[in-house]
RNA sequence: GCGCCUAUAGCUCAACCGGAUAGAGCAACGGCCUUCUAAGCCGUAGGUUGCAGGUUCGAGUCCUGCUGGGCGCGCCA
């Protein structure tokens, strides 16, 4: 409907053009928005009000030269022109229906598109380094990441996901002496404890679990505990193991998988970590100081420059994290994600400079980052700051336990990346009204239930009633659903395109409101076949839709509630 | 001190790359189940979009300054 409205607008112009009424080179992006206001009809386009002045004339009469300029169109019922200059289109009753048969023909595949074309997209996210469970903010992370993910893979692009960790620097060997000192028995309360030890339970069971020659098997790979209490790099290597067994586990529970988990070790093994100091030096962006190598990133625009190697000859963490990101750019991503935890956003300058600086070729402003802010948690109005397992931190684990997978992630993917973000367990956790997450599942299960009397009362769906009934759906509630049920896509390719998740999950809301409001006041089991027929296409409609965006969100579309 | 993010109804948040009278949910108040799931619907009330300027036909949205909040400012990651 859109698309006729945009074309019957280009129609317009170019009559005008042809009769000198518009300049030649007049070549707007002709934008037309679903009206906000039903008074307003269904679409409307600011066109008059933009052309006006390379027109020279008022953007009322602008309006109506290009009305009357409109091909005959019977998808259109009514054209207004209304406040400073805005077009209103009424648009036919039939012509908003033909979203419903087009939804169901596409099935699951409505809402998609073929936008990006096949182009390669790498999303990294949470990212974590194996030293303990994931916490909320790698959830949220994981939530964005993985929504993005299927955003992008839902608008034609060729998606990797992955997941990066440090395996090897000093907070693994951090991890070392706190899983060492618990195996020699030791607490965080003793003298001996490590300064900066990890001092939660899990380390514990890491230790239990090295003494009593556990095999963890993690990313692939297979890990035996050597159950000797002195051999670090034994230690070392299982305790890694067993964390990122660990984290997979948080990862499964939240439904979230990544096609790649790539290992910083493996950037200093193949000798990428060197190549890139070689390169920087070879381009001559470094130099010596205070014993120290350094990049000058303020060259590219960072705000000071930066240690490479550092006087004891070992290497900061931006350099292999340049190397990585050229690798990701050597491996043909022309588009990559980043998505972190705001805490991290000086490194996005550094890493970009770092690029710049090796000449090879990468975009300024490659990659992209997602940011999103802190994660507060809350029950009963106050902060909660501690788990039992990892005690500094609240787990993603205990989230997913205590309120469900499909509620930890809808909140958590919900807002805007920038938003600091309250999660309310209480709130999550209600089963009623309060709550978005079943307030959508539940529009679901309606339709559901509708077609499950239908079949119960001998009166299942009929295809081809439904089709030919459509143009009956005329009541204001319905042309108000099938509406936004037109959107989903524009909503999708828009959500995709600025990197923001919760425009789904906002969206959502707004159709199952929509359809609420349709169930209450027209009932779908009427006498009346034709009638009966397509309001229960228009249900089946919203429940494919609601199935399909709940989908990008990777929340349950529950049959039954 | 510098950088990034942020400020919208009592609360939690939206507002479609500048559009018409800023919208939902919760909380408050009043209605709706002998009819398909009341985990729902309808209605009432609630706002100087932090403050002050600017840009323009038009600003919650863009620019400048100020104020409050968060994060960061390592030869840590």
């Amino acid at each position: 409907m859109k698309e006729t409205i945009i074309q019957l607008l280009d129609d317009a112009v170019a009559t005008l053009k042809q009769r000198g009424e518009l300049p030649a080179d007049a070549n707007p992006a002709i934008k037309v928005d679903p009206a906000r206001d039903k008074a307003h009809g269904d679409y409307a386009t600011n066109l008059a009000l933009v052309l006006a002045k390379p027109a020279g004339l008022k953007p009322r009469e602008l309006a109506d030269k290009l009305v009357a300029a409109l091909p005959a169109s019977d998808a259109v019922r009514q054209v207004e022109i209304a406040g400073p200059g805005f077009i209103n289109f009424f648009a036919a009753t039939d012509a908003i229906a033909g979203v419903v048969s087009a939804i169901l023909d596409a099935g699951d595949t409505f809402g998609r598109s073929l936008k990006g074309a096949g182009e390669k997209v790498q999303v990294e996210f949470v990212s974590a380094n194996p030293t303990g469970p994931l916490h909320v903010g790698h959830g949220r992370g994981a939530a964005i990441g993985d929504c993005l993910s299927r955003l992008l893979e839902a608008t034609g692009f060729d998606v990797t996901s992955e997941f990066y960790y440090n395996d090897a620097g000093a907070q693994i060997d951090n991890l070392m002496r706190s899983v060492k000192a618990r195996v020699h028995g030791f607490t965080p309360e003793d003298a001996e404890w490590p300064e900066d030890g990890y001092r939660g339970d899990y380390i514990a069971d890491v230790a239990t679990a090295y003494l009593a020659g556990e095999t963890v098997t993690a990313d692939d790979r297979e890990v035996t505990a050597a159950a000797d209490p002195e051999d670090e790099a034994a230690i070392r290597a299982f305790a890694v193991a067993y964390l990122r067994r660990e984290q997979d586990l948080d990862l499964k529970a939240f439904e979230v998988e990544f096609d790649v988990y790539f290992l910083e070790s493996s950037l200093y093994a193949e000798g990428r970590v060197e190549e890139t100091v070689e390169q920087l030096i070879a381009n001559g962006h470094t130099y010596e100081a205070d014993g120290a190598l350094w990049l000058r990133t303020t060259a590219f625009g960072d705000d000071k420059d930066r240690v490479m190697r550092k006087s004891d000859g070992s290497y900061t963490y931006f350099v292999p994290d340049v190397a990585y990101h050229h690798n990701k750019w050597q491996r043909g991503f022309t588009r990559v994600i980043d998505e972190q935890g705001a805490d991290h956003h000086s490194t996005v300058t550094r890493v970009r400079a770092g690029l710049q600086a090796l000449e090879v070729g990468i975009p300024q402003g490659w990659p992209d980052y997602v940011l999103h802010q802190m994660v507060l948690v809350t029950r009963s109005g106050v902060e909660v700051k501690l788990s039992k397992r990892a005690g500094s931190y609240v787990t993603l684990r205990d989230l997913i336990d205590e309120v469900g997978r499909d509620a930890t992630r809808y909140f958590l993917a919900a807002r805007r990346a920038d938003s600091q973000l309250t999660f309310d367990i209480d709130l999550a956790r209600s089963q009623t009204n309060d709550n978005p997450v079943y307030y959508i599942q539940y529009a679901h299960a309606r339709v559901c239930s509708v077609v499950r009397k239908a079949e119960r009362d001998g009166q299942a769906f009929d295809h081809a009633t439904a089709m030919a009934n459509l143009e009956r759906l005329d009541a204001e509630q319905e042309k108000a659903l099938m509406n936004r049920l037109a959107r989903y896509p524009d909503t999708v390719e828009r959500a995709a395109e600025a990197r923001e998740p919760h425009q789904i999950a906002q969206y959502l809301i707004d159709l199952a409101s929509d359809f609420h409001t349709c169930y209450n006041a027209q009932k779908v089991m009427v006498d009346d076949a034709g009638l009966r027929n397509a309001r229960l296409a228009l249900g089946l409609a919203a429940r494919q839709v609601i199935s399909n965006g709940l989908a990008l969100l990777g929340v349950s579309a529950p049959e039954e509630m």
